[in-house]
RNA sequence: GGGUGCUUAGCUCAGUUGGUUAGAGCACUUCGUUUACACCGAAGGGGUCGUAGGUUCGAAUCCUUCAGCACCCACCA
């Protein structure tokens, strides 16, 4: 044990303990307690592009923390990992990437395929960064079960889910006013939204001279769309207008009808008292819209602004292409010039601002597909709103075991609020970085497939550099054979088969250059390679063997007409080469559902394959780009076929909204639609973690979608957690620059003294700080820690034993102390505290066991048992919050397996006796008392002084403990004495009291002053105590044990003052 | 506009169903190389528990008022 350096260095430990737990397979619940009772948690995942931050890495500390514990008492406990695709996000951030790259407009540059190919290399190859930095943290998640949220088994309980849903009437394609991004091109659902104040004006005009009543308003542009008037129908200023119409005319294209309609929501206080409604740019006017169409006096719905958030033709001939603020100043300066801009106030606005691409959002209509969240879902006779009620209240169909429960509780009721204000889910997106709406429609009878079959992935592998790339020759003739890989070209190939993790078959053009790319991959894979001679190169006809640039093939291709459907001089049309790859590509992918197929073949039929199950025209698909030789792209193709027995089908172009996956997250990680003994086993998962802002975006999704899919919740508890702040209570944040990276605290000062960090002063839903004295704090305490064990260690030689027996009042007292606090931490891990476990802990280690125990042990000797005993324990209970130095310690123990699969203590009631702690706490208080007198009189630390005591002392614990005061005290004697000696400083605790002859240095003022303070502090608490115990209704209400420890507290503390009293008498 | 949380020592926070002379860590003061640890040890100073009321024998704790701070929600056009 010697060689324990004497300052705990985390470095030198931390990477190689996670290696050896993760090479012993220890956080596979499989293979430490494979028989124990289920315990689950599904990682929140992060996002993929994401680096771990501080919000990160307190989640897994809690986490982890958590699960250590279960595994501790032999659970089955799993912690199962993963990351997240994070839609938007991922794409708005690599798009970000490209245009600093160089790459203005990613989306129209590089099209769908090759943009999705640049998000999922950057998402693969960030992925892994965060992944080590969750291994950096010490989480003890079974990697072997890791999970992604856009990987094949997450992406078939997506499909599946929406096939459910659909079919049960739950989703629907519907033209509706939603959120649009202008920047991101795309919908954004309305929890995405954040909300920035920012100044505005509200206008307040008439829409022409003739109108009784003018509007209020702050985007007068959308005005010209306004096909309504509401007001209140109480309102008396209004109430005749109700149900006429006005025509108008605003400069919009043709005159606007504008309809006086009732609405309760409009307050007649605000404004005019009446209210432009522009059903296609407001949610709410929408409602109204919608609530006109249902009562039988529809009104108009006109969309002035376009999705690219310019004035559509619709807003008239002087707007159109305008921006909205254009717009806004043409409108406002046409009221002024018709004088019917009555006002125009300053005044401020919330405005909707997109969360990922930042602009502000516009509402427009348009058509997208919803989930109904109050639709009543077949043969349950519930909505999902009903279900995601039921599953925090009374429990799904009223099933106790089938309830949710959050803590802190309070927000349930936040829950409930956000439910009921819940409209229809948008889940469309029309970015491409997600799951694709499985959705087909058509070509031949028109009709909408939705399908839950899984799609083939199918990698366009182009031949590696040939001869005829490298020599720019073109080669379309099969017979020609001399046309090899280059040299090059085997190692373009060789490179693109590294990237290659999973395959399931190969296909391949049967032409040289083809077979020798197919061969290479076959070899790896050690699969057959089929020919398919519908994967050759487009038919050159007679440019064979001419250069692929300059005036031949290719400027002759250059006008698309010319050769769409003909063949001039001989080569192929585009018609007879993209029936051919459709054909085939739809074979492989008939013969290969759920697989991943490479495809080797060609530049222009991987452009034209591009294509398969897409709506999209023969131009533009010719317009794509295709990779160079030995790259790929990688597309999916379904294998639908529509009821009209077509296979002729092309896919909904959008996404889905990526929480609809991330809903999924507590099953689809199981492996679920199928049936697996996972799902069986760990769902639902026993708790969950999360932060409060993710409540509505996450845990109601997940309910609902688990209520839905399985008739089940999701997770029994869940625990939110506030966000960590800094010193000054700021949130942490990039343009705050008060960013903390977790990686580089972990390396400075150990991952363990970090855990201790994040989760102190963390309460269940409250916000904590964070900040470096905190850790700085922690690593001094992991450091005691380790001395504490290097001393024991080093001291000792004795075994562990479950069974230790007691010798003196100190091994009962520490014992009992021990006992204890194991039942405490018990307690407070059931409430989820886990920062106060740690400052119990903490408290316990530092100054019962170090300070005084093994303060004690070095007086009383023979004491090894007990310390191994306790330190033994003690390594255990604080094995979850510091996995790192507890398992250092405990290997140095001699301990052959780890700590992580050892045994949470046992609390041994017997050994508890609280009568027992008080009566040995005059122990300590001794010996600080008598260490308060040499520090007053300045006495030498070094020096040894004689102590007298009183004989009623000989009652006290202290008499027989009388080595452990005179070694902790440093005293040269200890006497008992009836009579107070001379020249002496005295001491009073409860009946004892204490002299300190000290002939030299006693002052007698000083002393008189000491002892004044202490007994004028004594009275006033014997004064309050006497007015207490005199009060008659006190005596006579309060419970019997309150009033008698009151008079117990009143006899000590007067005897106390008597003895002070008596004290200073004798000095005079 | 509605809602939630917070306000306790200089700082960060504990304080369980109302009953201890209100605690901890950091910081501060003084002392200390006694062979586990200066990332340490010893001793000490420091709070009328945001304000004003109320309930109670008894309030940091329960109720009400007000103030400040933070966050969430909302269609004031």
């Amino acid at each position: 044990m010697s060689e324990l350096s004497k300052a705990y260095n985390p470095q030198e430990f931390e990477a190689e303990i996670y290696r050896s737990w993760e090479d012993q397979d220890l956080f596979n619940p499989d293979t430490t307690h494979p028989d124990g009772e289920p315990y689950s948690v599904m990682m929140p995942p992060p996002n993929v592009t994401g680096v771990l931050h501080l919000g990160h890495a307190l989640e897994n500390t809690l986490l982890d923390v958590m699960v250590r514990y279960q595994r501790l008492h032999g659970r089955r406990t799993l912690l199962l990992p993963g990351t997240d695709h994070a839609a938007v996000a991922t794409q708005a951030k690599v798009e970000k990437l490209l245009i600093e790259r160089g790459i203005e407009h990613p989306r129209e540059e590089l099209g769908r395929q090759k943009l999705l190919q640049e998000i999922r290399a950057y998402a693969e190859s960030s992925k892994t960064t965060i992944l080590n930095q969750i291994r950096k943290m010490g989480t003890s998640c079974d990697w072997s079960r890791l999970a992604y949220t856009f990987d094949a088994d997450r992406s078939r309980a997506v499909n599946e889910v929406f096939y459910r849903m659909y079919h049960d009437g739950l989703i629907y394609k519907g033209y509706r006013v939603v959120n649009w991004s202008v920047k991101g091109q795309s919908t954004c659902s309305d929890d995405e939204l954040v909300y920035v104040e920012r100044e505005a004006k509200l206008y307040t005009f008439k829409y022409s001279a003739e109108l009784p009543f003018a509007i209020s308003t702050t985007r007068p542009e959308t005005k010209l769309g306004d096909t309504a008037i509401a007001v209140n129908p109480k309102d008396k200023r209004y109430k005749k207008y109700i149900g006429k119409t006005f025509i108008v005319d605003v400069g919009a294209i043709k005159p606007l009808k504008l309809l006086v309609i009732a609405d309760e929501n409009i307050d007649p206080e605000f404004g005019t008292g009446a209210m432009g409604v522009t059903p296609a740019h407001s949610a709410v006017d929408f409602d109204m819209y919608e609530k006109q169409k249902a009562t039988g006096a529809p009104i108009d719905l006109i969309a002035v602004i376009g999705p690219d958030g310019r004035m559509t033709a619709d807003a008239g001939r002087d707007y159109r292409g305008l921006t909205t603020l254009e717009a806004r100043q043409k409108f406002v300066q046409w009221l002024q010039n018709n004088n019917l801009l009555l006002s125009a106030e300053d005044t401020t606005q919330n405005v909707g601002t997109s969360d990922r691409f930042g602009d502000v959002v516009e509402a427009l209509p348009m058509t997208q597909w919803f989930v109904d969240v109050n639709a009543k879902i077949p043969n349950r006779d519930k909505s999902l709103k009903e279900l995601m009620k039921e599953a925090v209240t009374v429990g799904l169909d009223h099933d106790e075991h089938k309830i949710v429960k959050i803590t802190p509780d309070r927000f349930n009721k936040i829950y409930f609020s956000w439910i009921d204000n819940l409209r229809d889910w948008c889940i469309s997106r029309q970015i491409w970085w997600g799951h694709r709406i499985p959705v087909w429609y058509c070509n031949d009878c028109h009709e909408v497939v939705v399908s839950d079959l899984e799609p083939c992935t199918i990698i366009l592998q182009r031949h590696g550099e040939a001869n005829s790339n490298a020599e720019d020759f073109l080669n379309s003739d099969i017979t020609k054979v001399d046309n090899h890989l280059t040299e090059t070209g085997r190692i373009q190939v060789k490179e693109a088969v590294s990237q290659m993790s999973k395959v399931d078959a190969i296909y391949a053009s049967d032409m040289q250059r083809t077979k020798e790319t197919a061969a290479i991959i076959a070899e790896k894979f050690k699969l057959e390679v089929e020919y398919d001679d519908r994967l050759r190169e487009v038919g050159v006809g007679e440019f064979e063997g001419t250069p692929d640039t300059g005036n031949g093939f290719n400027s002759l291709r250059s006008d698309f007409t010319v050769w769409h459907h003909d063949n001039p001089r001989g080569i192929e049309s585009f018609d007879e080469l993209k029936t051919r790859v459709f054909a085939s590509l739809t074979d492989i992918a008939f013969n290969h559902p759920g697989k991943t197929v490479v495809v080797v073949t060609h530049g222009d039929v991987i452009r034209v394959a591009q294509g398969l199950h897409e709506n999209i025209s023969d131009e533009n698909l010719f317009a794509l780009g295709f990779p160079e030789p030995g790259h790929s792209f990688e597309i999916k193709i379904t294998p639908v076929t529509c009821d009209c027995g077509s296979r002729h089908v092309f896919q909904d172009e959008d996404t889905l909204d990526t929480w609809f996956s991330s809903g999924l997250w507590p099953f689809s990680t199981l492996g679920w639609p199928e049936n697996t003994a996972d799902f069986k086993d760990f769902y639902p998962s026993s708790w969950m973690q999360m932060g409060s802002e993710i409540l509505f975006f996450w845990m109601a999704r997940m309910i609902l979608m688990s209520a839905y899919a399985i008739n089940e919740i999701p997770f029994k508890d869940v625990y939110i957690h506030g966000i960590l702040r800094d010193e000054q209570g700021k949130k942490f944040s990039k343009s705050a620059g008060n960013g903390i990276d977790p990686v580089v605290v972990a390396d400075k000062y150990g991952t363990d003294a970090l855990r201790l960090s994040l989760i102190s002063g963390v309460t269940p839903g409250n916000d904590s700080r964070f900040y470096l004295e905190k850790v700085e704090s922690n690593r001094n305490f992991v450091n005691k820690l380790w001395n504490i064990s290097r001393y024991i260690l080093m001291s000792s030689t004795a075994k562990y034993s479950d069974s230790v027996a007691a010798h003196t009042a100190a091994d009962d007292w520490i014992l009992s102390r021990f006992n204890r606090v194991v039942d405490a931490v018990n307690q407070l891990f059931a409430a989820y505290n886990f920062s106060q476990a740690a400052e119990l802990l903490r408290d316990f280690t530092w100054n019962d066991f170090a300070d005084w125990y093994l303060e004690i042990a070095k007086v009383e000797k023979k004491k090894d048992d007990i310390l191994i005993y306790i330190l033994n324990n003690l390594l255990r209970l604080w094995h979850p919050f510091i996995p790192f130095v507890t398992e250092t310690i405990w290997q140095a123990m001699g301990e052959r397996s780890s700590i992580m699969i050892s045994s949470w203590p046992k609390v041994e009631a017997s050994r508890v006796d609280q009568e027992f702690e008080t009566a040995f706490s005059v122990m300590p208080e001794a010996v600080t008392k008598i260490r308060n007198v040499r520090s007053e009189y300045r006495i030498d630390p070094a020096k040894k002084i004689p102590l007298l005591l009183n004989l009623k002392a000989k009652d006290t614990m202290l008499a027989d403990n009388l080595e452990i005061i005179k070694a902790l005290a440093r005293l040269s004697s200890i006497e008992f004495t009836a009579q107070k000696p001379d020249k002496a400083a005295s001491v009073v605790i409860g009946p004892i009291e204490m002299y300190i002859p000290l002939a030299e240095v006693i002052d007698i003022d000083q002393e008189k002053n000491r002892l004044d303070k202490e007994l004028s502090a004594t009275q006033t608490y014997v004064v309050s105590l006497k007015k207490k115990l005199g009060n008659k209704s006190f005596v006579a209400n309060a419970p019997k044990e309150i009033v008698a420890a009151e008079e117990t507290k009143f006899e000590e503390a007067e005897q106390k003052m008597i003895l002070l009293q008596k004290q200073l008498e004798e000095l005079k």
